[in-house]
DNA sequence: AGAGGCTTGTGACCGCATTCTCAAACTCTA
DNA sequence: TAGAGTTTGAGAATGCGGTCACAAGCCTCT
């Protein structure tokens, strides 16, 4: 029985291919091909085929995938058959987006609990939720079966914030704060970290700032115009 | 005058060692070797001294590195040294929390413009700025230079945003709609999305889940037993 | 000044991911 | 049933990024 090792990056594209599986058939369509999938989902189809090909061989040859099976595959190896329950740990401003978020359980993730350590907010209702303390992370996170949290909390409490989730039994962290955050090897770290990106864009805009200059000035010969892969 | 193409994966990178770096300097340390940025970037020590030897020679070998040159360094490469102005597109749950979010101007990213297509939200005030019309896009960026579009609307709208960003003559965009969309090649285009991050940490938490009860149960269940052909 | 210790910078290597390519397998038509 | 057209699946080739390993260079101590 070989376990089937599916590549990282692989893992990073099936929710793409998800996303735009589930448009197709609200369009009516049945079948896809992987060039059909590759353009809805800004990849090539060469990655499309062998992404798929990983999960099993569920194409057929002179025809394409079926989209609804596809999409049955692809979401039992995700692990999007049963729902989870995740905690916001911090209800800022952000924690606030996050928990209004309607798009959250589109994908059968619920969010079953708001906790923040600022006492002042324990009660305020967000939604459907009241925020309650962060010391009753615990007893929440067993209690509602909690296995993702996303830490909404700033820089300097994420660390904290994912110890205190990770004593509580939680093995999947999605951390918000501009921190870097260290867990057990088996507990899963994603960060997402808007300032990070905001920096990439200006290396880039930068960069295209300076070749534009330095085409303009023709300082340089043709050569210098390198072509900029963003 | 060699053109230095810096990887991808480093720039990704810079932005983070320049938060340590920061760290460090509010703690008064003055050089730190490649060993000790590296721990506090969360990676290992050959990655730094690789990447940082793409900006050039920088670091003294027997001692490390000065902190404080290295910062600057690194934000004249990421363009940093001056600031740049956003446009938040779509200001509903998310718009409002980035539009509050302090952290934006920390790295120099002012938010210069909030714009939305939903004229009962024009002429709301959030923070210091009132959203103007979706209509005055093109006027908005051009008068307040204008660089980074940030898009945070309903998926459907993400590429009507994204093209009037373009069109507009922005040439960086961060979108955190779920939608795939295109831009010139001259455009840079990165995304940041929430739905995704949660489903890759659920193909993780399940799989663990599977060998758990693989190794408990030491029998197959239906689930580990899944991807294998017929 | 020379020895010893530390740390950088980089060439070499390795592994993963992407892309290329094409035989195999399917559908459709006549 | 044969032949043309389409599309998958996967082996091979390529490229990029990460890691290793170590010579080169700097500092301190004696
Ligand atoms: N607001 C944004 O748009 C935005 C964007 C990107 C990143 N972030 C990051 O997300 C995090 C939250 O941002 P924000 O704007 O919501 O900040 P915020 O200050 O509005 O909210 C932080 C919340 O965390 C709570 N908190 C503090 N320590 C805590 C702890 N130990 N345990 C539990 N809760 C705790 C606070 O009481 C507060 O309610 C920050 O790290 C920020 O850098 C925010
Ligand atoms: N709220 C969250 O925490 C969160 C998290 C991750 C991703 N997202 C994504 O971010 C986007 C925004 O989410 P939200 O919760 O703020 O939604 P929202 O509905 O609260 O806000 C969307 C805003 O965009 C405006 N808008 C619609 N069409 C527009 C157009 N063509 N041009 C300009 N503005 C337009 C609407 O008037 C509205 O104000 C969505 O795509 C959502 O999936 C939201």
């Amino acid at each position: 029985m070989r376990e089937r090792a599916i590549p990282e990056a692989t893992v990073a594209r099936l929710p793409l291919y998800l996303r735009s599986l589930a448009e197709m058939t609200d369009r009516g369509m049945h079948t896809v091909s992987s060039e059909g999938l590759a353009d809805a989902a800004g990849v090539n189809s060469a990655k499309v085929r062998k992404d798929l090909s990983y999960l099993g061989s569920y194409g057929t040859r002179g025809v394409g995938y079926d989209i609804e099976y596809l999409i049955y595959q692809i979401s039992r190896e995700l692990g999007l058959t049963q729902d989870w329950n995740c905690v916001i740990v911090g209800v800022g401003n952000l924690g606030h987006a996050l928990a209004n978020y309607r798009g959250f359980s589109a994908r059968g993730f619920r969010v079953a609990a708001l906790v923040d350590a600022d006492e002042r907010k324990v009660g305020e209702r967000v939604g459907e939720l009241a925020i309650e303390d962060f010391e009753d992370l615990e007893r929440i996170v067993k209690e509602r079966q909690v296995s993702i949290g996303i830490v909404a909390t700033p820089a300097v409490a994420a660390q904290d914030a994912a110890d205190r989730l990770v004593s509580a039994g939680v093995k999947s962290i999605l951390n918000f704060a501009p921190a870097v955050i260290t867990v057990p090897d088996d507990v899963s770290l994603r960060k997402v970290d808007l300032s990070i990106e905001l920096q990439i864009l200006s290396f880039y805009e930068q960069r295209k700032a300076a070749l534009e200059s330095l085409r303009r000035g023709k300082r340089l010969t043709a050569s210098a115009a390198k072509s900029t892969r963003p």
